[in-house]
DNA sequence: GGCGGCGATACCGCACGGGTATCGGCCGTG
DNA sequence: CACGGCCGATACCCGTGCGGTATCGCCGCC
């Protein structure tokens, strides 16, 4: 299966074989092996390319999901006979920051709380660290963030905002739509990275983190709609306005939905409590 | 981690062995080096008992599912290679009838709708069903089961009522309190399997399904609370009073959170509208 | 038409998974 | 208290299967 993962995600024998520190031959002969079990062509070969059939990316999907399966199975398994308990709390770097305080400060005067290692990522890691078993537990951003096949407790919601360069012309609105927030050219919405790390198309820059965006747009070459929490974090050289219309963002407390561990039980339990 | 599943089951080398269709001293090998690989202890021999460690309980929990999440992927691929579409929806056999009834009808009615395949089941077995692939989707009932791992849309939501043999003193009152229910030393509540398939302990009949069950109540066996629906089916040779103060049952749809598949998505969407 | 890129095939060797035989410790029993 | 039996671990052997190298065959391009 991690060898399917490889050619699907390379649509090439030779560069997956390489990824997968394998020669060829043996990686077709794997590939072929297992389309006759399955009774399934996954992969369409012509001598020049390598393309998916459907059934091909019904498994790639449900292969990736496997392996985290099995990577977290083997994780969770040695941390839980780690003499040093602990939880790890993912969340993005910036997000949620004065949450993120309250939430470690109060849960670490409970009775019975343990270390809490909090881990840092960017947009759209978590999902995949909790699936993986290198998280136990994240605060996640809706409906940036996916809560599907987690379990979520809602923990604030708030409404977000457009910061722009300082002395831009629409920095002393009220307030601005949405629309007018992505009419303007000059200024465009960043690109964030999608699940599979690519950027999606677009005229916007390509961000992979709130640094860069910030920097982007204090040179005025980027406007960016966030969460208003993060003002707490702006000095005062950008100019920020409110964008009523766009979606609100909801903070959510988020875990494996089988996990059994008293120490995330008590996180969460302190979270919603807040 | 099949092997490490059978024996941490079993809690014997032995039958565990016979159970994989091998000889013991492979399997002893495998945990071994399972355990060496890992870096921990797994299980706790004496020469007399096998026990799971803390850090093997978790192994189990966890290896159970990338079974389970390995299972599905082949059988979702070859699903999806078949030349036969459709949805296999799963349910507890006889609950919910009407409600599944509409959907069914109203789901064949929707443009573009496939086969539905209805497979009817055992209490708690769906989730299984839907973890491992053998099912694309399944009405649920909180609180008996759950909807953790899942995503899940309410249906309906129904009172409950206890179900008595038909002249018994308690069946002429206009209602009953769960305490009254549970004071019937000599009608007492059946128990069902659990999800390891043992049943619980106490003084109840063991029942596998609705058919035992009101085979046990008429014979003056025991009684039920059951959700209110299931009057419908009944004849009047029982007798049913309401139970205020039980949970309500709530009927919801519930599928695998990264289904793809458009007939899921129609029957879910069609379910919501009925 | 020839060359180059790429997946498939042929063939080989070794490492590992599984089998049988046997050991060793613990408990129950007469 | 000694013996037997139960059960997991160890020792040793064998065959299969996975991965490696060499090569082929096909297609597209210069």
């Amino acid at each position: 299966m991690r060898y399917f993962v490889a050619v699907a995600e390379e649509l090439h024998f030779g560069r997956a074989a390489q990824r997968l520190s394998m020669a060829q031959p043996p990686l077709s002969r794997a590939i072929q092996q297992l389309e006759r079990r399955l009774g399934v062509v996954l992969l369409h070969r012509t001598a020049r390319a390598v393309a998916l059939t459907e059934a091909g990316s019904v498994l790639l999907r449900e292969a990736r999901l496997a392996l985290d399966a099995v990577e977290a199975a083997e994780r969770r398994t040695r941390r839980a006979a780690a003499d040093q308990p602990g939880v790890v709390l993912a969340t993005k770097a910036g997000a949620s920051r004065e949450l993120l305080a309250k939430l470690l400060h109060a849960y670490a005067a409970e009775p019975g709380s343990m270390p809490v290692e909090v881990m840092l990522c960017g947009p759209g890691e978590p999902e995949g660290l909790l699936r993986t078993g290198r998280a136990d537990v994240a605060l996640l951003h809706r409906p940036y963030d996916t809560t599907a096949g987690l379990d979520a407790e809602d923990l604030h919601t708030e409404q977000q905002v457009v910061v722009l360069p300082k002395g831009h012309p629409l920095a002393d609105r009220a307030y601005l739509s949405l629309a007018e927030v992505k009419a303007q050219a000059d200024l465009p919405l960043p690109r964030w990275p999608g699940r599979d790390g690519g950027h999606p198309d677009g005229p916007g820059p390509r961000v992979r983190d709130h640094t860069q965006l910030f920097q982007l747009i204090a040179l005025g070459l980027a406007c960016a709609v966030v969460p208003e929490s993060l003002r707490d974090q702006l000095r005062d050289d950008y100019a920020i306005v409110p964008v009523p219309d766009a979606p609100a963002v909801t903070t959510v407390i988020a875990w494996p939905p089988h996990s059994r561990s008293k120490a995330v039980a008590d996180l969460v339990r302190t979270a919603t409590r807040l």
